[in-house]
DNA sequence: TTGTACGCGTTATCAT
DNA sequence: ATGATAACGCGTACAA
């Protein structure tokens, strides 16, 4: 049982507390050979310090927190999370910090949460994800006066640092790999625009498609969610002039959008290329397998991490360098059917002919 | 700032600490209008309870961890841990403790991160999660002196609480639905069998084929991942006699499955009936759309959390009654081919003829 | 109800 | 320079 104290330790080595605790925070004012014999001691009996006293007396939680704000059900299909805190951890750990996770349904909970961790002295920073375009929490964390790191692309508010694969590259690849395939009619299903990361998806969906010297195809707003891809890229099939290829904000749905094309008969990718974004596990095995960008999720993890605890040690910020995000081109985009090539929304009109003509079409 | 201490509202309200401790706590000793009027007092100036003092002085932690155990990139694509710890989260924090997260790659990690975390007095308890079928981890934690409860199937040792949704009627429902559709020959692709969920499953599906008075078909072992699962599938198409059926231990093997079958020309469910486990997001919006078992991963979080927290408190157990899993009958199961019902291991082999005619056969 | 010791490190103050 | 001593942080709990 640990009910070994730092009185133990000094008694064992016949010195006093005040002495123990500097060696063990290898301070100066002590004797090196006294350090060493306190440091053995204390190995041998085998002490370390409690943090719930060390917290107490440094004033600071030695934890930080990361309140996910989802509906948990959406939350289970997010490859994102387990891999970030898997990062997070791997350096928080080695630093004596925990993290503690908190989980609030919905947004309106999520204020008190902040507030509770704060009042309860629970956490020294926080992690602050899902951002919204008008998101209140940076600014209520500066109000509570505690440290943050923004998850995902930099707000201009500048009121916390940010830490994040950009996402323009990403889906500028994935942009640029379906022009040279010969599309021009590139749809998009994005993440709700209130959202930074599905605005920024959006707009580098849209500015690729610009340089390109493209004309933007239709955009969708979904959720991130399967049913939400599913629905949206219902929609744009039935447009009267469908794209030929589709950017999804998500993996998932992108795989909800695969299969519903598949389902109406479409041959991904002979009659609808697809893009995805995460990298999930399964992507990589689906049928056909899905094109789609992937990020260093732990690495970002690990990142934030380093970025949070300099925060709340007021230390300068180190640079960091995220390797950024690579698209990963698998099967499920190819090149544009010969009859569908170079149409432009002011061509053709023989939707239901060329819709009939594309069913059925298995390799 | 939360400068505000337990003095601060003891002066402001004309007592001692004393009484706004009790006053706090609602034990007996102060006088209603006195407790009143602290309690007032308190949430006038906006006074919370330090977590940090009061953790040293009941001593206790007032968190309990999880620890994850598992390779990072693996944990990614399971939809277990996000709802899960919703469950546990949302028990946890009405209690006022928090969830302390941490995330070990291997399993040589693993054994001192339970020690740190009880030498550092950072958790009251912990859930154990990814049993083996001789892990040592509860009795570590028994020798350590950590209470803990057990995720997943009962174990036979009864160190500590196992609180779970017990596998076998999900997986009995999957295999009695197959062979009400005519299958016969019904494989299983598991997880490992060294661990307690991957054993238990594959006990399940191969007792429940013995009370239908079928043989067991081929069973592979697997890992519960993506890659694996495609290739414990190609494995038992493969066979001289492929299974008409397979259940896998999880819904990213499945799926992985799945993909890997129609990437063979094969049609699921007319040529491979196919079930999954988990009810992920994204199973309902496969194509086909993908037979699985749910289970309700936030009521067991709930369950798990109130657990551990009665075991802290040495309380005696409440009787939890969790939803059993439940058999979700979608696309991907389906009536066993005519010409392949009743075929026995010793009848028919002519499966290169059968195969070829399988080929191609879209909807 | 109040006063006060207590839990357990950290750190400022002193003595050598 | 070394190291000891005591105050401190902030609630809790028991004796008065």
């Amino acid at each position: 049982m640990s009910r070994l104290t730092i009185n133990d330790v000094a008694r064992a080595a016949g010195v006093s507390k005040g002495a123990v605790s500097f060696a063990l925070n290898s301070r100066p004012g002590v004797a090196p050979e006294t350090r060493a014999r306190i440091l053995r001691v204390a190995r041998d009996i085998g002490w370390t310090p409690s943090s719930r006293a060390r917290a107490l007396s440094v004033s600071r939680a030695l934890a930080v927190g990361l309140v996910i704000a989802r509906p948990p059900d959406t939350l289970g299909a997010d490859p994102f999370f387990p891999s970030f805190i898997a990062g997070l951890e791997s350096v928080l750990s080695e630093r004596g910090y925990a993290l503690l996770l908190q989980v609030v349904a919905n947004d309106d909970r999520e204020t008190p949460s902040y507030r509770r961790l704060v009042d309860e002295g629970r956490v020294d920073g926080v992690f602050l994800t899902d951002l919204f375009m008008d998101d209140p929490r940076p600014a209520l964390l500066a109000e509570l006066g505690l440290p943050a790191v923004v998850i995902g692309p930099a707000l201009g508010d500048g009121i916390w640092p940010a830490v994040g694969v950009d996402d323009a590259p990403g889906i500028i690849g994935a942009v640029e790999h379906l022009v040279a395939l010969g599309h021009s009619h590139i749809g998009h299903v994005a993440g709700p625009r209130g959202m930074v990361h599905g605005h920024s998806r959006q707009q580098a969906w849209s500015g690729a498609l610009l340089r390109a010297g493209l004309a933007p195809g239709p955009s969708i707003e979904a959720d991130f969610s399967a049913e939400s891809g599913a629905a949206a890229t219902r929609q744009l099939l039935d447009l009267a002039e469908p794209p030929t290829a589709i950017v999804y904000a998500n993996d998932l749905m992108a795989m909800a959008g695969m299969s519903l094309a598949q389902s109406r008969g479409l041959d991904v990718p002979r009659d609808l290329s697809i893009t995805g974004y995460d990298d999930t596990e399964i992507a990589a095995h689906l049928q056909p397998s899905l094109t789609t960008v992937s990020t260093d999720v732990i690495e970002w993890g690990r990142a934030a991490a380093k970025r949070l605890l300099e925060l709340i040690d007021t230390q300068p910020p180190t640079d960091i360098m995220l390797p950024p995000a690579q698209l990963v081109v698998r099967n499920s985009t190819g090149p544009v059917r010969a009859d569908l090539q170079g149409r432009t929304k002011t061509t053709h009109r023989r939707r239901q002919t060329t819709r009939g003509a594309r069913r059925m079409e298995k390799q």
